[in-house]
DNA sequence: CGGATACGTTCGCTGTCAGCGAACACTTTA
DNA sequence: TAAAGTGTTCGCTGACAGCGAACGTATCCG
């Protein structure tokens, strides 16, 4: 939303401004959108309708949604990240440890889950996919801040870190006490962090270059299986991620 | 990925066709986008620049791809037009007939694959979630063209009818006498025009103004089950196609 | 081991156009 | 009916989109 201007192209700046103010909004008008971008009504009216005209955004009487290019481009992403052998690793998971697993794609300071198993009769998850996933408060997003480089990792955590619950972590040191635990034991934890009565256990997906491009995590609800030390399913997870590195690293 | 030109803004019409040509060429450098769009190195470098900087674009060593952000958007779009109760008559209706059965959604003269309940145990079908579906070739396609008011119908069929087999109804006027059978009838059939050896049967979505907003299609392999006259299954996907109009127009 | 040819990236110049603000038509609220 | 909202159009102007040339590198081939 908030236009972090170098020296690109700044009217496509604005035209991004005006896509993710009406993203956001689940649906705006001219004159809402250009109040909260303090631009005028006729510069955003341009953008609207060369954005309209090019199918990402639709106009809907009176207010502009988003348009079905996202959908169509959106499942290129998916499909290119997660071919059919990702996917399988994930099921096979979720059918083993009973639970919910996600898969999440880390890319450019922002970690989103990618695909989502939930076994039957299993609660419906705080994330879905599509979602993004908050890097300081799950057990998904820390396996990845624990593997990131120092000045990136640094330059995350040194935001603001926003509290979801009142256990979540946001102090920085505090935090970075737990990424190095998590470095060294190649698993996350969360509980109740970043939704209340949730836990969960993640591992890490490292490349070649010992870069994390996402992570794999196990998802309950209560405090049920995973609160006890369970080793078996610690194991699995790990054992998922190392074959989803082979996976996504051609 | 062609510019329509109007009056709106060069700069983003210029920004889309650099992101559709990454999105259709599933990964490109800079040097092969400028040369594609007949546009100067230098100017394209800062496009892809600022895409890059704000999540739209990932740049993976030398080649541009489609970033995340698609992913987080895309979802934003399906889970709008696709809730629950939409996602079930679609489940409901694979369970009845045994056969793959797609939901169609039309926008802006473009028609995409938005959920897709395949059961088990049955072929891969040629469109997937997210796949644009051809208007002319295929049996959701001709649902939505029967409905469309004359004019945007018209604008339709008078371009360039793609042959995908041949079989494929290539003439505006053999077409439009299919159309209006369709429209009589509310229900489309298809008989490997698109994909050989693929038959369908879809009936429209239609809202309260009369303006086709999809279809519903079932899909089956071979000459199977739907080649002779199955009037169930007609029925089944003409009660169902009611139950999306009520579903989805709130 | 060069020479040639690709690549991405940087930079300055310039004509174009992004973006403002005012005016308009229209619908909704008071 | 008056007032305040909405989307839409239009002309002006300073900023910038986009070109072309130059540069640093990586790859390839003689």
């Amino acid at each position: 939303m908030d236009s972090t201007n170098g020296s690109g192209i700044k009217a496509l700046d604005t035209s991004l401004d005006v896509l993710e103010t009406v993203a956001a909004l689940d649906g705006a008008g001219v004159s809402e959108i250009a109040r909260r971008l303090d631009r005028s009504k006729g510069g955003v009216y341009k953008h609207v309708q060369t954005l309209t005209e090019r199918g990402y955004l639709l106009k809907d009487g009176t207010t502009y949604r988003l348009g079905l290019r996202y959908w169509t481009h959106g499942t290129a992403v998916r499909d290119r990240l997660t071919p059919e052998r990702v996917r399988s690793v994930v099921d096979d998971l979720a059918a083993s440890v009973g639970h919910t697993v996600m898969l999440v794609i880390y890319e450019g300071a922002t970690a989103a889950v990618l695909y989502c198993k939930r076994p039957a009769e299993t609660a419906a998850q705080p994330l879905v996919e599509g979602d993004t996933v908050p890097l300081h408060a799950t057990a998904a997003g820390k396996a990845i801040l624990a593997y990131l480089p120092d000045d990136e990792r640094e330059s995350i955590i040194g935001a603001e870190l926003a509290a979801y619950t009142d256990t979540t972590r946001t102090d920085p040191d505090v935090l970075d006490d737990a990424l190095a635990e998590i470095h060294d034991r190649r698993l996350a934890r969360e509980h109740g962090e970043y939704a209340e009565h949730v836990e969960a256990i993640a591992a890490p997906i490292i490349d070649a270059g010992g870069y994390p491009r996402g992570s794999i995590a196990v998802t309950s609800e209560g405090e049920a299986l995973l609160d006890d030390d369970s080793d078996a399913d610690e194991s699995l997870v790990v054992s998922a991620s190392k074959s989803l590195e082979n996976a996504l690293t051609d």
